[in-house]
DNA sequence: TGGTAAAGTAAGTATTCACTTACTTCCGGA
DNA sequence: TCCGGAAGTAAGTGAATACTTACTTTACCA
């Protein structure tokens, strides 16, 4: 018998311990006893905490994604620097510098996006919508002040980000490279 | 009882579907069943053919992978294109436009990479890692005749093709937006 | 110091999966 | 025409999987 734990804190150990399963191995590539093991419990008690797998999966998505709270620090990004260097390096490190916990959230998403065509749009909102616009508009701006190039704003963004998700992707995939920025 | 096919077109047609299923649900969440039905024969005769579901996978990745022969087309690019727009635009559309079949192995491979992570640098270098080089070389080129701003050409090169594939995979991804270039 | 509700478990069940066995059908050539 | 071998199949098998049931243990508080 395991330690003791209040119905709260070992349904979120169990998704600490999840996310980190569905990060390695996809959502069909875990298995629910798997997931018991090693959060050290009977598999029956974590039917008692999640009524399926797949919403032990939906919940960890839900609940983590919304709990992330970086939205706002773009916005802040864009505002306070003066210089574009600064701007886009930052922008850069937001995407590329998190907690490891992060880095399998984000391994999990990419998962889901390939497994389930439905919620791909949603994992895109969540993900880069924003930052593409507050950047679209920051480049558009500059634009017009003359200081860039003529360029499409919103393209331009995906384009930057484009570089800069990429890099994560190698890196993530493919072993730890190290660690660099660009210069736009 | 399915049309009779001798055995190689029977093997090539198995493969076929079973690169459509592999693509859409992964390898964990496509069963052999599924395949045999769609190919519309009797799953004993699947394993005659294969002898294991991890043999028909490996099989179609090698076989797709390197029947592919596409490796060539960068350098000619690079040689024959003088122009600077023209080339990072050829360089490109050589990544986007791709037949519906290559489209569905591409998705099959970033699958490959996030459940495999033994599989991934091969998958690397099947992919991009010759781009790199050559599309680095030229650039490091035009750096030495003076026609380009100092920069690391490697990094160059990985900062043109983040932006080329995220768009690709955003298409992929998330539905056919238009199809577009932009100018480095 | 009980009594109880909640935390936890052992031992299932039905189904699905990859893979097999033992058979039938049919084409090509001697 | 007939037979050998290859193409094809029906009906399994054992293991694994998501999920259940019926039970035991323990913390807490009136």
């Amino acid at each position: 018998m395991s330690i003791r734990l209040s119905a709260q804190d070992r349904r979120q150990q169990i998704m600490m311990i999840a996310v980190g399963l569905f990060a390695r191995k996809g959502y069909q590539g875990t298995t629910t006893r798997e997931i018991a093991e090693e959060a050290g419990v009977n598999e029956a008690l974590l039917f008692r905490h999640f009524p399926t797998k797949e919403n032990l999966y939906w919940t960890i998505i839900e609940e983590q994604c919304s709990a992330r709270g970086r939205r706002l620090r773009i916005n802040e990004i864009l505002k306070t620097g003066d210089d574009d260097f600064q701007v886009f390096s930052s922008m850069a490190r937001e995407f590329l510098v998190r907690t490891p916990h992060d880095t399998e959230l984000t391994r999990l998403l990419w998962f889901t996006a390939l497994e389930n065509h439905t919620l791909s749009e949603r994992f895109f909102r969540t993900f880069v919508a924003d930052y593409y616009e507050a950047l679209g508009d920051y480049i558009r701006e500059r634009i017009r002040q003359g200081k860039f190039r003529k360029v499409d704003p919103l393209l331009a963004a995906r384009g930057f980000f484009g570089m800069v998700v990429y890099h994560f992707l190698i890196q993530e995939l493919f072993g730890g490279e190290k660690y660099q920025k660009s210069d736009p």
